[in-house]
DNA sequence: CGCCTATTTGATCTGATTCAAACAATGTGG
DNA sequence: CCACATTGTTTGAATCAGATCAAATAGGCG
């Protein structure tokens, strides 16, 4: 049965964007990780750097942002359990920004010789990994889409229901709550806005009762209203057009 | 020699990126492509359909966008030629955006599995491939850093630079100038402001003898100006980590 | 020429920033 | 367990970048 939950998050994560056959799931399961445990605000892998491997993020919450030449921050997106968010490096030498945590972190990394070897041997998890590159463009263009068009309250909106469908896809968010450990600084360097208009923007989004947001948990209180406000539309996570096997 | 221009405009674009041999240059020309000419302000794809064919650009101007539900228009990259702008299709099967024409254009539509095949048996090609939508992604990033961190000045000067850049390195600018047949309300929804906005902030760029844009051509007069205002380094682009044979 | 589209200019308004300070939590060492 | 430091949140006032509205001007082009 291949919608079975798996233990190996990488094989979870992978049964959600394609079918696998038992071959393949065990040689995503045999691939050889060197875990390691990283504390919140640690970077990963740093813009600049060559790296030859790829992170697994097992547990946490981790983000890829930059920073201008002013000292800007600009948080390009966020990345949950079962993601392998630098695995771009596989195939761009040099890193053009920086992975890094949020919160604590466990991660799986990942020989980028191991990883092309699996890939020649099984194409279909190739194609696979293309694609979960090619949803991450897909958000980058979502939230892009937001900072160029949309006013602040839209993106947090918008920001919410995108959290909330991606936990609750990999199973760590119920209907209508999730955690999400962000301080108002991070909030506002990924919605692109100073962390004072993050705070009233907030305050805005519950006064209209739509969310909660608490000690690193965010309680959606109207789901409807929160599209509606955000102008969200999940066509373009892609996560029903699920490859054949 | 693996360096030549070659008259195939795919072949070439990928000759940029990564060397190739004899049989692969053959295979890639040998791609069946069914040519069609559109004129300017067309939509080859549109958000929403399910294509069973990508779009090299042969000639001319695209670019990929989509537009809110209130009307407000994000152009999310600009594309010539060599280029296969949705190539994504190929793994995503919803289009979540548009491509568009800005100029006439020749395009040559490849059927999917023309392209799948020529990625089973050619499996460096197929890794090419993947490298240009990462790059694509890695431009995302890059405006999306502009449009939530960067004043309007600075955004318009790294992208002159970026667009400079681009069509020299395929031979489409000399060192200084380059074909740019946008509209101010174009460039306006590309970086994220008004056309209004769009058009005193070129005369400031104007001003500071830093640019040149009239009918279409862009000149530029104060290449290290336009860098240090727009913040640009090219490492993003990934020009010039080229992948081994 | 007259039409349409693109550019330019001016005046006004507003979403969001900045600066500054108060306040609340959370954690640390004595 | 409290005092203190640190980090995050909240509030207010002043300012600004850029939007909006409206209208004038300038180019193409059939």
């Amino acid at each position: 049965m291949a919608w079975s939950t798996h233990a190996h998050p990488l094989v979870r994560k992978m049964e959600s964007i394609v079918v696998l056959s038992g071959e393949e799931r065990d040689a995503l399961s045999a691939l050889p990780l060197q875990i390691q445990e990283l504390k919140a605000d640690q970077d990963i892998v740093r813009e600049g750097d060559r790296p030859s491997r790829s992170c697994l993020l097992l547990k946490g919450l981790a983000c890829r942002a930059r920073t201008t030449a002013e000292g800007r921050r600009q948080i390009f997106s966020f990345h949950i359990a079962g993601e392998i968010p630098d695995l771009q490096s596989l195939h761009l030498k040099t890193m053009d920004h920086t992975l890094q945590t949020n919160t604590p972190c466990t991660v799986g990394l990942i020989q980028h010789e191991d990883l092309r070897g699996l890939c020649e041997r099984h194409p279909r998890i190739s194609s696979a990994f293309w694609r979960e590159t090619l949803i991450d463009a897909a958000v980058f263009r979502e939230w892009m889409l937001g900072l160029g068009t949309k006013r602040a309250e839209a993106r947090m909106a918008h920001f919410f229901c995108e959290m909330l469908v991606r936990l609750k896809a990999v199973g760590l968010a119920d209907s209508d709550t999730c955690p999400l450990p962000l301080t108002q600084a991070e909030l506002g360097s990924a919605l692109g806005i100073s962390t004072v208009h993050v705070n009233r923007v907030l305050q805005e989004l519950r006064a209209a009762d739509l969310v909660e947001l608490t000690r690193g948990t965010l309680t959606v209180k109207d789901w409807a209203g929160l599209v509606r406000l955000g102008g969200f539309d999940p066509t373009y996570l892609h996560q029903h057009d699920r490859m054949a096997a």
